[in-house]
DNA sequence: AGTTTCGGCGCC
DNA sequence: AAAGGGCGCCGAAACT
């Protein structure tokens, strides 16, 4: 491989040299403070397969997609390749395509293999986008985006190597205990099909529970008219059939979701092994492939159990999204209760909703995802009155979003806005898109496309502050624990949102707790700056999942 | 027959 | 009472 030795400015500062094996020349050198490569997921799973961590890393790739997403050119090909033709007028090589949805081992003998530059080309890139970053609203906060990104690649690849442990036995009995026996022939187990039939049984036909048309039609045969088979929908509905066919849904998704085909599929040597994909989400959520690991059910939580002597501290933010909105809006109300350690949720009702703890948290929530109608929209006023900067923050953000404006995180993650202009990462991003051809034109309101789009993009804009703020908030927490279970036998093995999961021999658990307060703390202050705002945790060392909550 | 979309529900 | 933000996954339905 080659190397570049890099001066303080970022700069080549050498002449490149030539490295017959990546791991020894990573090895060799530990005084490297920042290891800077295209793709960390397509470079660091090499290093780690021969035991080689590195400690910071610049990921040029995805540099190039947050620097791209700010200077609000979200369509243009990110590739390393790309970025250097831009930087030098030639023609911009397209992305490859997205790796396929379908699963398997496969696929990746059909990936198109990615482009590699030449190092000095890939150095041109990276001074590039060091001066990119001068150019942002706040360039500090920017270099402190990418370097959050980039390490949380580097934990990303680490918990794909450690994977997340799993007893399988302990799963089976689970699946027994839920579903029993399983038949020959891969049907049914024994108690979904028992369910079918009572569900049959009370239509007075044969009804496939798990066919929604189906069911639809009896319960129309029934009398009763219901548009979906939706579990709100339906469990309202007076029928003998509801009660079986609820819980044949429930059940059916775990046969199907985390049976025992799923145990087959995904857990090898005591270990579920789901592939983490951080920034995988254009609000910085990262995502899973593989096993719906971020979708595991309470009930199979069970399986996961800590190695013999080992322990699993799982972690849990205590009401992020309010105290991220605190933060970065600086409501001086929302600031005050987030101030505290205490629920958040019980502080804002005692302020405005006389002790209805339940009532505040869904008005919070309305607030931030947007809610037009209900219980959380009536509550809105009474945290408008009380939290009006908080309020007017993410109401703001919907406007800009509704008028195509860019809205961006605290760090500057930025929204895709929707051009309009058939703009194919933002489609890809799932943001809703006005059809030209089925916009009404010459009406001033008719039910359908363009206003409910317009008004999607405004939710859409107005969850992306919070939500997309919260994330940046979390890489810089994963990357501080990282640093302190870098000294310890400890393993981060699963991270969703605003939990982590760190395991770890059983004397090394107290202080795993204690990294993962400073690490919340640390990752406040690096995040927001000056704020009184305090992000807690609650935490459990437990030996199985299940057991934390 | 193979591929894409839909319905439904799991998690945050 | 009515039904909002982000995802992934599965089988069935709907498409080509």
């Amino acid at each position: 491989m080659e190397i570049a030795p890099l001066g303080p400015d970022g700069l080549l500062a050498g002449p490149v040299l030539w490295e017959p094996d990546l791991a020894t020349a990573v090895r060799a050198r530990p005084q490297v403070a920042r290891w800077v490569w295209r793709s960390t997921a397509e470079v660091y799973p090499r290093l780690l397969a021969t035991g080689v961590r590195v400690e910071r890393c610049y990921d040029i790739e995805d540099a190039e997609t947050l620097l791209l997403g700010h200077e609000g050119r979200y369509g243009e090909p990110r590739s390393a390749a790309a970025a250097l033709a831009r930087l030098r007028g030639g023609p911009v090589p397209p992305d490859p395509p997205l790796r396929s949805a379908a699963p398997g081992a496969q696929s990746s003998l059909f990936e198109p293999r990615a482009v590699h530059l030449p190092l000095p080309d890939l150095v041109e890139v990276y001074a590039e986008q060091q001066r990119r970053h001068d150019a942002t609203t706040h360039p500090d906060r920017m270099r402190l985006l990418t370097a959050a990104e980039s390490a949380g690649m580097l934990v990303a690849a680490e918990m794909n190597r450690a994977g997340l442990p799993w007893s399988a036995d302990v799963h089976r009995q689970v699946l027994h205990e839920l579903l029993g026996e399983r038949y020959a022939g891969g049907g049914e187990p024994r108690r979904l099909a028992e369910l079918a039939d009572e569900v049959s049984t009370a239509f007075g036909r044969r009804v496939r529970p798990d066919l929604p048309a189906d069911v639809v039609k009896a319960f129309a045969q029934a009398g009763i008219k219901v548009k979906s088979t939706r579990r709100w929908e339906i469990e309202s509905v007076d029928h003998p059939a509801v009660k079986p066919l609820l819980e044949y849904k429930k059940l059916y998704r775990i046969w199907v979701a985390h049976g025992w085909s799923w145990l087959q599929d995904w857990v090898r040597e005591g270990r579920f092994r789901p592939e983490f994909l951080a920034h995988g989400t254009v609000t910085g959520r990262w995502v899973t492939n593989g096993g719906g690991a971020l979708q595991i059910p309470k009930v199979i939580r069970r399986a996961v159990v800590a190695d013999p002597g080992w322990r699993l501290v799982v972690a849990d933010a205590d009401q992020m999204e309010p105290r991220v909105l605190a933060a970065i809006s600086r409501d001086p109300g929302l600031m005050e209760v987030a101030g505290r350690e205490s629920d958040l949720y019980q502080s804002v009702s005692d302020r405005a909703f006389s002790g209805d703890r339940a009532q505040a948290k869904l008005a919070v929530l309305g607030a931030v995802y947007g809610q037009t109608s209900g219980d959380g929209l009536k509550n809105l006023a009474a945290l408008r009155r009380r939290f009006p900067k908080a309020v007017a923050y993410v109401d703001d953000a919907a406007r800009a979003g509704e008028e195509g404006r860019l809205v961006r995180t605290w760090l500057g993650r930025t929204c895709p806005p929707a051009a309009g202009s058939g703009d194919e990462a933002t489609e890809e991003a799932g943001i809703p898109q006005d059809d030209p051809a089925e916009t009404p034109t010459g009406t001033e309101w008719v039910p359908g496309y363009a206003s409910t789009n317009t008004r999607a993009r405004g939710r859409f804009a107005r969850n992306f502050v919070v939500q997309g703020s919260a994330a940046d908030w979390t890489l810089l927490l994963l990357a501080a624990l990282r640093q302190t279970c870098a000294n310890m036998a400890a393993e981060l093995v699963f991270f969703q949102h605003d939990e982590v999961i760190v395991h770890c021999p059983e004397e090394e658990a107290e202080t795993v707790v204690a990294a993962i307060r400073d690490a919340a703390e640390l990752a406040g202050r690096l995040t927001f700056g000056q704020t009184p705002v305090r992000f807690p945790f609650t935490t459990a060392v437990v030996e199985c999942y299940a057991d934390a909550k």
